[in-house]
Order: C-alpha cells, then sequence, then structure tokens
RNA sequence: GGGUGCUUAGCUCAGCGGUAGAGCGUCGCCCUUACAAGGCGAGGGUCGGGGGUUCGAAACCCUCAGCACCCACCA
C-alpha cells in the first residue's frame, strides 16, 4: 500500500468494475428495497444540494444490498420544461436567432442534442461521486415508455371528468410566455406607486375614489367594490360611476373584501388582470349587478406579451393554431369597444405613464404616493408575472363532483383526499414527522392545477381541435376520433402547447416501473422496466428529497400514484436539509459560490475555478464580484479531498435540521479520517502479511482473546447497533460520528497501541490472537463505513479479506457485519481493565505534559497501595504500560519500603508514582496536586449538596441516589490521596 | 395575517429530564518503528432573556427578544 491515501488513484477503477459486474441491479430474492432518484433537470450540471441528496441515497441503497435486500435505485433525468427549453433559447440568442427561425422541429431535435450533452455530463458525475443506481434501467421523462405513461394518464384523467379546459385567469410570464402554477410565482416586494383616481358619479356626483398600484387596468375595470359596512359610500352602493378616459357606466358593488382602512376604502374591480377581483366578481355574477355587461367583465385588456389589445390583434397571424386564433379573435372583437385607440399595442408600462398623464390633465388623479408592494415574480425569468385570462388545462383538485357532469367524484375526492389520508393514516411517514403539517396543509387549500404550458419542449398534449373548435382527446389521433361522441367538422390539429414538466415527474414512481405496458418496456434492445414485475417496488421504501418541492413533486407523485395504482408511492419521505455556503448564504451562480462536486473531489487550482465560475456569467459587474469573491474565498484553489471524504462530510452534516452549511475545512478533516484508516489498515497489513492468520484452519479460539481484543471487539458490536438505529431514523450525522469516533479513538487510538506490545513476539499465541482481532475488526469496519465511503473501503477490503479466507465476491464488499458478530456476551471485566489502564496510562501522561517531562524520556515507575486486582492488571498489561507510557521500569512497592518523593497519578485506591529524582520539579507537583484537590472538592460540594436534600433523597430514583453516593465516595477517596500526596511532598 | 424552525465552546453543530459534548480552530510538548493529513496534553460555555413545572431543566410549559424559511388576496 502507499504511504498515504490518494483517492485519486483508487476510485476511478472501482466504479468501472462494479458496473460492469452488474452490482447495482436488484439481487437475490430478498425483500424488496427501492428508492427513486428525484430526476436531476438536463439542464447542466449537478451542484452540491445533488451530491449531498444522492450521498444519502447511495448510502442508504448501498446498506440495504449488503443486508441482502433486493435493492433498486432507479435513476434517471428530468427534460425539465421551461428551464431546459430557456438554456437552448439562451443559446440560439447568442446567434441572434429565436426559436421560431429554427421552427418547432429542429428546435426540438435541438434540444435533444443539449439532452444528450447534459444527461451524459449528469449521469458522468454521479458516478464519480460513487451513487449505485442501476444504469441498465436509466430512464428519461420524455422516452418513449413514460411519454406513454403520461398520455395514459391525462387521457384517463380526461375521461374521468378531472381534467378540464378552460378560460381561467392563470399567472402568465410574459417573458417566457407560457401559463405557469401558481408554485411558479414567488412575490417580492417592489418599490412602487399608489395611484388615487376620482371615478366621477354617472348622474354628474363626485363619485368615488379609488386607490390602485396598477392603473392601466383600469380600461378592464367591471365595478368598483366598497366594504358594505363603510358609511362614506353607503348612498352610492347599486349606483353607477363613470369610468374615466372611456363611456363606460360601471357599478357601486359592496363586498366584504374590501378594507376599509386601505387607501381611499375602495377598489377598482378587474376581473380579467387580478385574482382577488376576479373572485370578487365571480361573487356578483348573478346578483343583478352585472346583467348590463355580464361577458365584459372576463375580457381581457392585455395580450401575452402585456401589452393593451388592440390593433396588435389585427395581425392574428402569429396565431399557430385554430385554437388560438378562435381565441384572439373572441377578444379582439369586444375589445375593441373597450379600448381607447390610443392605447392599443401599447407596454403596461407605457400605457401606465400615458393614463396617468391624461387622468391628470382631468384633474381625476387625486394624488400620487410611494408605495410598497408585493410583486409576483416568475421563478423562471424574473419577470413580474401578469394574471391573464386565457384557455388552458386543468386538472380538478378541488370540485366534488366531476367537471364534465357525468356521475362521479369530483377532485377533491378522487385525488386529493386520498394524498391527505395516506399521510394522516400513516401509509406515509414524514422524516422529520413535522414536514406533514406542511403537507397537509398546503393540500387543504389546494388549488387547481394549471398543467398546460405554451412551450415547445415536453410532452405535447394529446388533444385534438375540429374547426368547429370542439376537443378530441385520446392517446393518439385515432384514438381520440374513436372516442368522440360526434364526428369531428373539418380537419383535426393537435393542441400546440405541452405539459408542465412536474405532469410527467409525478408519474416516475410507477412510469419508471413499466406502467401501463403488460409487455416488458424495452429501450435500446435491453429490458428497462416490466410492469408486471417490477410493481414489487412499488411502494418504494423512501423518498429523499428537499423540502422546496414537497409541493411540487412530492404531493403529486401522491397524487397521482394512488389514482393509478391504488398504492402509495414511497412509506417515507425522508426530508434532507438545503446545502448553503458556509456562511449560511444561498448557494448561486451569481454569487459566486457554488461548488462543483468533481471539483471538491478532484481539486482545481484557483485560475482554473475562477474562469471556470464567471464563464456562463454575462454581466460584468456580477462577473467582476464573484471573481472577486472566489479569490477571496479559495485563495488557493480547493484541494482534493476525494469522493469518499466529500461523502462522509455529507454524512456528517446531515442532521434533522433544515440547512447544513458546507465548510470546505470540514471536508478536509474527513479526508484525514480516509487517511487515517488508510495508514491503520498499511499497520494491520504490514504485521499480519503472510502469517497464516485467519486461515480455516487456525487454532486460535475465543479463549485465547486478551482483555484489549475483548474490549474491542464489544466496543465494535456497540458501536455496530448505534449504526443501525441510525440508519433506520435516518441520523446519519450520528451514525458518522459513531464510526468516526470507533475507527479513531478506539481502534487507531487504543487498540493498535496495545497490540503493538502484543505483537512484539510474533510467533506468540497472544500475537497470533491480536492479528486475528486487528484483521476481523479492521474487515469489519470497512464494511460498516462502505455505504458511506465505498471506494477507500473496497481498496482496502480487498487487501484484507484474503488474509481471513474470505471467500467473499471477488468484486465487491457484500455484507453488512451486525452486531451480534462481535457480541461476545460478557466482557464486563475485559472492559474494565481497558477503562483502568486508560486511566492509568492517562495520569501518567497528564504529570508528563503538565511536569514538561519530554515525551521520549524513559521514566521508572512505582505502583503503591492499590488493590489485587490493580496488581494483577498491572502485571497483565505491563507491556503495554511499558510502550505507552515508556517506563524504563515498572514495580509495587514493597512491604514497609518507604515512599520515595514522587508526582503521583490517583486510580481508584492505586497510586501510580513517578519517582521526582531529577526528573520533575517539586514545586510544580504541589501545585498541580492542589489544582486538582480544588476540582474534586468542588465535585465533592456538588454531591454533598444534592445528598443533603431531603427531597433529593426521597424522590430521585434509587439508582440515581446510588450513583451520587457512589461518585460521592469516589470522589472523596480520591481527594484522601491527593492530600497525602501532598503532605508527603512537604514532609520531603 | 397564518404557520414552521432556529438561538449550546471562537466557528459549524449534536445532546432534548439525572456528572455540559463532537469536529474544526486556539495554546503547550513531541518527526515515539501505521499516519506530522500525525501523537500526547491543555484551555475554552451561568446552554438567547425572564417566569413556571420538577427532588433535579440545556432539555418540558408559558412569555419576551432576535434570526431564518414557508404559506396568504390589503387594491
Amino acid at each position: 500500500m502507499e504511504k498515504s491515501f490518494e483517492p485519486g488513484q483508487i476510485e476511478p477503477k472501482w466504479y468501472a468494475r462494479w458496473e460492469a459486474a452488474g452490482c447495482f441491479a436488484p439481487q437475490g430474492d430478498g425483500e424488496p428495497y427501492c428508492i427513486l432518484l428525484p430526476p436531476p433537470n438536463v439542464t447542466g450540471t449537478l451542484h452540491m444540494g445533488h451530491a449531498f441528496q444522492q450521498t444519502v441515497m447511495d448510502a442508504l441503497s448501498r446498506y440495504q444490498r449488503m443486508r441482502g435486500r433486493r435493492t433498486l435505485w432507479q435513476g434517471g433525468t428530468d427534460h425539465a420544461g421551461i428551464a431546459t427549453q430557456k438554456i437552448v433559447e439562451n443559446q440560439l440568442a447568442a446567434d441572434g436567432k429565436s426559436r421560431h427561425d429554427l421552427g418547432r422541429e429542429a428546435f426540438i431535435d435541438r434540444v435533444w442534442q443539449w439532452k444528450e450533452l447534459s444527461g451524459s455530463t449528469i449521469t458522468h458525475q454521479m458516478r464519480r461521486i460513487g451513487a449505485s443506481v442501476d444504469w441498465s434501467r436509466e430512464r428519461f421523462t420524455m422516452d418513449e415508455g413514460l411519454s406513454t405513461a403520461v398520455r395514459r394518464v391525462f387521457v384517463q384523467w380526461y375521461r374521468d371528468g378531472l381534467l378540464y379546459r378552460g378560460r381561467r385567469l392563470v399567472n402568465w410570464d410574459p417573458v417566457l410566455m407560457t401559463a405557469v402554477s401558481e408554485l411558479e410565482v414567488n412575490s417580492e416586494e417592489r418599490d412602487g406607486s399608489l395611484w388615487s383616481i376620482r371615478y366621477p358619479a354617472s348622474d354628474g356626483g363626485d363619485g368615488i375614489v379609488v386607490a390602485t398600484t396598477r392603473p392601466e387596468t383600469m380600461l378592464g375595470d367591471v365595478a368598483v367594490a366598497v366594504h358594505p359596512d363603510d358609511e362614506r359610500y353607503q348612498h352610492l352602493i347599486g349606483k353607477t360611476l363613470t369610468l374615466p378616459l372611456t363611456n363606460r357606466e360601471i357599478p357601486v358593488i359592496a363586498d366584504t373584501y374590501v378594507e376599509r382602512e386601505f387607501g381611499t376604502g375602495a377598489v377598482k374591480i378587474t376581473p380579467a388582470h387580478d385574482f382577488n377581483d376576479y373572485q370578487v366578481w365571480q361573487r356578483h355574477v348573478g346578483s343583478g349587478v352585472f346583467d348590463a355587461l355580464p361577458e365584459r367583465g372576463l375580457l381581457a385588456i392585455l395580450d401575452k406579451e402585456a401589452r393593451i389589445l388592440g390593433d396588435t390583434l389585427e395581425s392574428a397571424a402569429t396565431a399557430h393554431t385554430v385554437k388560438h386564433a378562435a381565441e384572439q379573435a373572441y377578444s379582439a372583437l369586444e375589445i375593441r369597444e373597450l379600448i381607447p385607440a390610443q392605447y392599443r399595442g401599447k407596454s403596461t408600462r407605457d400605457a401606465r405613464r400615458q393614463i396617468v398623464a391624461d387622468l391628470d390633465a382631468r384633474g381625476l388623479l387625486v394624488e400620487t404616493k410611494k408605495h410598497k408592494l408585493q410583486v409576483p415574480i416568475s421563478q423562471r425569468s424574473d419577470a413580474v408575472i401578469e394574471p391573464m385570462l386565457t384557455d388552458q388545462w386543468f386538472l380538478d383538485l378541488t370540485s366534488d363532483t366531476r367537471a364534465d357532469g357525468k356521475p362521479g367524484p369530483g377532485g377533491r375526492k378522487a385525488i386529493t383526499e386520498p394524498a391527505l389520508e395516506a399521510v394522516r393514516g400513516g401509509a406515509i411517514r414524514f422524516v422529520p414527522e413535522n414536514w406533514s403539517s406542511t403537507y397537509t396543509q398546503w393540500l387543504d387549500n389546494i388549488q387547481d392545477w394549471c398543467v398546460s404550458r405554451q412551450l415547445w419542449w415536453g410532452h405535447r398534449i394529446p388533444a385534438w381541435y375540429d374547426e368547429a373548435g370542439n376537443i378530441f382527446v385520446g392517446e393518439d389521433e385515432a384514438d381520440a376520433r374513436a372516442h368522440a361522441a360526434s364526428a369531428p367538422v373539418g380537419a383535426l390539429t393537435q393542441d400546440e402547447d405541452v405539459l408542465d414538466t412536474w405532469f410527467s415527474s409525478a408519474l416516475w414512481p410507477f412510469s419508471t416501473m413499466g406502467w401501463p405496458h403488460d409487455q416488458p418496456t424495452i429501450d435500446g434492445g435491453k429490458v428497462v422496466a416490466d410492469w408486471s414485475k417490477d410493481q414489487a417496488f412499488l411502494p418504494s421504501a423512501v423518498l429523499v428529497t428537499g423540502f422546496d418541492i414537497i409541493f411540487f413533486w412530492v404531493a403529486r407523485m401522491v397524487m397521482a400514484t394512488q389514482y393509478f395504482t391504488g398504492k402509495v408511492p414511497f412509506r417515507e419521505v425522508y426530508i434532507n436539509a438545503i446545502v448553503r455556503d458556509a456562511e449560511g448564504q444561498k448557494m448561486s451562480k451569481s454569487k459566486g459560490n457554488t461548488i462543483d462536486p468533481l471539483d471538491l473531489i478532484d481539486g482545481i487550482d484557483l485560475e482554473t475555478l475562477v474562469q471556470k465560475s464567471t464563464a456562463s456569467l454575462l454581466i460584468p459587474q456580477v462577473r467582476e464580484k464573484v471573481e472577486k469573491r472566489i479569490r477571496k474565498d479559495y485563495p488557493d484553489g480547493i484541494t482534493a479531498v476525494g469522493a469518499d471524504a466529500m461523502r462522509f462530510t455529507f454524512a456528517a452534516l446531515a442532521t434533522y435540521g433544515r440547512t447544513i452549511n458546507f465548510d470546505l475545512r470540514r471536508a478536509e478533516g474527513y479526508k484525514n479520517f480516509c487517511n487515517k484508516l488508510w495508514n491503520a489498515a498499511r499497520f494491520v497489513l504490514m504485521n499480519c502479511d503472510d502469517s497464516g492468520i485467519g486461515k480455516a484452519e487456525s487454532a486460535i479460539g475465543k479463549a485465547q482473546r486478551s482483555g484489549a481484543e475483548i474490549w474491542i471487539r464489544s466496543r465494535l458490536a456497540a458501536t455496530l447497533g448505534e449504526v443501525e438505529a441510525h440508519f433506520a431514523t435516518y441520523r446519519f450525522d450520528l451514525l458518522a460520528q459513531a464510526l468516526y469516533e470507533f475507527v479513531w479513538n478506539d481502534y487507531c487510538d487504543w487498540f493498535l497501541e496495545l497490540a503493538k506490545p502484543a505483537l512484539a513476539d510474533a510467533s506468540s499465541a497472544q500475537a497470533e490472537s491480536t492479528r486475528r482481532t486487528l484483521l476481523e475488526v479492521l474487515e469489519a469496519v470497512l464494511r460498516a463505513l462502505h455505504p458511506i465511503t465505498p471506494f477507500i473501503t473496497e481498496e482496502i477490503w480487498h487487501s484484507v479479506a484474503p488474509l481471513l479466507a474470505l471467500t467473499g465476491d471477488s468484486v465487491s464488499v457484500r455484507t453488512y457485519p451486525t452486531q451480534a458478530e462481535f457480541d461476545d456476551g460478557a466482557n464486563v471485566e475485559a472492559i474494565a481493565d481497558i477503562e483502568w489502564l486508560r486511566a492509568v496510562l492517562g495520569g501518567v501522561r497528564r504529570i508528563r505534559s503538565e511536569m514538561n517531562v519530554s515525551p521520549g524520556k524513559q521514566i521508572p515507575l512505582l505502583f503503591a497501595h492499590g488493590s489485587a486486582l490493580d496488581r494483577s492488571r498491572s502485571e497483565r498489561f505491563g507491556a503495554q504500560i511499558a510502550f505507552l507510557a515508556r517506563t524504563e521500569s515498572q514495580r509495587w512497592l514493597t512491604d514497609g519500603e518507604s515512599e520515595p518523593a514522587s508526582a503521583a497519578a490517583i486510580v481508584g485506591d492505586l497510586r501510580v508514582l513517578i519517582p521526582l529524582a531529577g526528573l520533575i520539579d517539586l514545586g510544580a507537583e504541589k501545585a498541580r496536586l492542589v489544582k486538582e484537590q480544588k476540582r474534586i472538592e468542588g465535585e465533592i460540594a456538588k454531591c454533598n449538596g444534592k445528598l443533603a436534600s431531603t427531597t433529593f433523597v426521597a424522590n430521585a430514583p434509587a439508582a440515581v441516589v446510588d450513583q451520587e453516593r457512589q461518585r460521592l465516595a469516589d470522589f472523596t477517596s480520591t481527594l484522601v490521596a491527593l492530600r497525602e500526596q501532598a503532605a508527603r511532598l512537604i514532609e520531603n
């Protein structure tokens, strides 16, 4: 073995071997265990959050695989509709082109090329991380099988009356030119203005002053609302006002939605461009108020680029389909009556400026003041979202009855309720548990899901329209015709839109398992899934994911999977923390605080890192800022720590907390741990090579084990027990810590050191037994660590296993060690022995350190007082004490022999003496004893305080009281001994 | 406005009713034959403030303060 651990030299070869040997395919006939990889978006490369999550999933997969479960880690990637389309559009934009220049087909081809590139980058990264995904089953949300599932689901939901097409107010992104769901909209505070505008009464009175942040939408106003109890406006309720700049009359309505204290207490109602107004309008439809203009209440005054409608519509040539043409024609006719010509075709911004100016000119602008307002922002484009009335497809999640009026349950009962019940009833469990309330609260307040997107990249909606605008839904055109209630008028044209990317993600738990095919799914000549067999992996065991997609993905998977398979998609949802940088800041490219997991594994020099981090940044100021930050944060670049150390770091940071702050220094610390393990293995191998230890014929039995061996085995058993418990509760931090402490503090610091004297006479029975324990414990540790650090453990294991004559798999560590393997029952004495030894050595070392006795200096040691057990222990561990305490001699004080002036360590009744002669300063030792006395006196005072309390003695459990008494007794005898020693020094 | 977390050593975080812990950092002494990416030793905290429950509280309850995040319709 090399002298130090070089991850770069061992990691690459192992992954290739595992994969070639098919190690990651489900094997055996154990109980199935499945983890679904949240498919990464094919938008670029994986970041630290992915690496963290995948480390957790990989650790679980490898652990269960080693425990004999028939394990599948199902992997793949997601087409990520908007995000991916945008990346490719940006690439085109660099050449001054738009997707329309290429046309739909050519553009999609281009996106596929990008998908191949990005997808392979991602899978390469995952391999470097060590992810044990079964690549033979890798899927992509737009591959053939999954696309079939998408169509099947769409059609089925449609036929069950749960998917409907409707003209509704949706969140429109005017930059990306598509609808988005409410989840894709964030609210941000922005500086704006609040304008107060007078709407004169129709009868010539003063009318009402309304306050608005969006004056340009006034052209679409259908009413002004006031609070029903507002005395100021009582006389106007039911009357009409004249909408300024137009000749329209609009009613004053009363609605409790209005806050009397805000603004003027009067709100303009624009149902086509505001969600609240839409609801107010709906409440008053049919109340008689709107009879004069029922339809206009729904008319959008803005087009899809958020410009005031009008003349632009004349060139409706941009309409790509019958559907769009019809929609726009519908709007165009009536809207022309609504909108004065001078505002048509203007952007919201320009229209606002002009309308405010015009109002001011007519003396109707009462006041303009600064105002902070919450603005809806598109997550994808940062554009200000425009609520817009359009035709979209929705999944009904709210009604009790079918949308199409046929008998059957509606969305709430058919889809939402079962999803709530799954969590309430415990069929699905969140870890940590409190996330379940986040989930249920969202589902309780869910809205219908807008599933259509005006994009090209994605699953095209399987709906067709005839020339009369009738809808035909089917898995393909023929199917759609076959299921039609009446024959289509003229030719059919397929819907231009695609589905929300989360639509296919929602099906991931069963679409990847071959649903709905009865026959195996073949891709590229190989079977990737077979529903008849693979549904055994449903429900999967655990979903590992971030809380940011509980709504987007987790809830929707539950809804879809239950609806179509009758099963929950997973039994547990482990919500992992979000990875932040060392200062707790979100990682983002524009901040320059992202780290590519591969750069942490392989290392990267500063200049390359700067170049890489700034390459994709287009704004010079951002570029400069990022460069500055990187030069400050990583003055020497990033040192290579290897995949194992990175993984161990992630495990150690995986607490139940919500965020983890990733600190590079932590990773360097765990690289040292890997090195420690490596060197421990070197030591063991140096001592055990060719010794024949562990061969089947070896006669070494339990009886010959030394106290140290029994002790380390019992410590290992305890550690394995802890690890098992922590795996069950997803406490990777505690698990990593338990293993770290065992390897470093118990095995390396103590057992290896204790083994050295035992190995001195290589041919002795003691040496033989020790070698066997060294090997057995090391081998078990390697297996125990394997799920977290697979590469280094695999590498070392192949050197260690043959020495134990293990006939294990030639490719990989395969079974997980159990507590029972090392739990030898009664070992109380051995443990007490080692504790004694550690106390003796600790005492001597402290004296050496505090008295400034050079660590290399050999010292004489005297034992005094002690019991027969102390005497026996000092004899049994004489060699270890000599080695670890560097003694030149050890002996017991004989009866009647006077004790020389010494520094003393007190261990129970025993006193371990180091004679002063020339070695130790008398004054310093006195001071040391006094200090120690003070500490003990403090402890004694605490014990006495407790025991003096009658309520404590009366009420505390007997065991606690006894423990306290024992502590008092121990401290007291130690104090006595310390005092005696101090007195003896003074005599001298 | 509603909700969920967090506040423990210089930093990052475990502990969640019975002697305050870990890693990193700091300070000594050491190249001791696996490892200086190391060894040995040391220092460092009235567990955010204030109440309460209890024999006993960092932990349980109440309250205040600060921080973070999620949801929500003040135009």
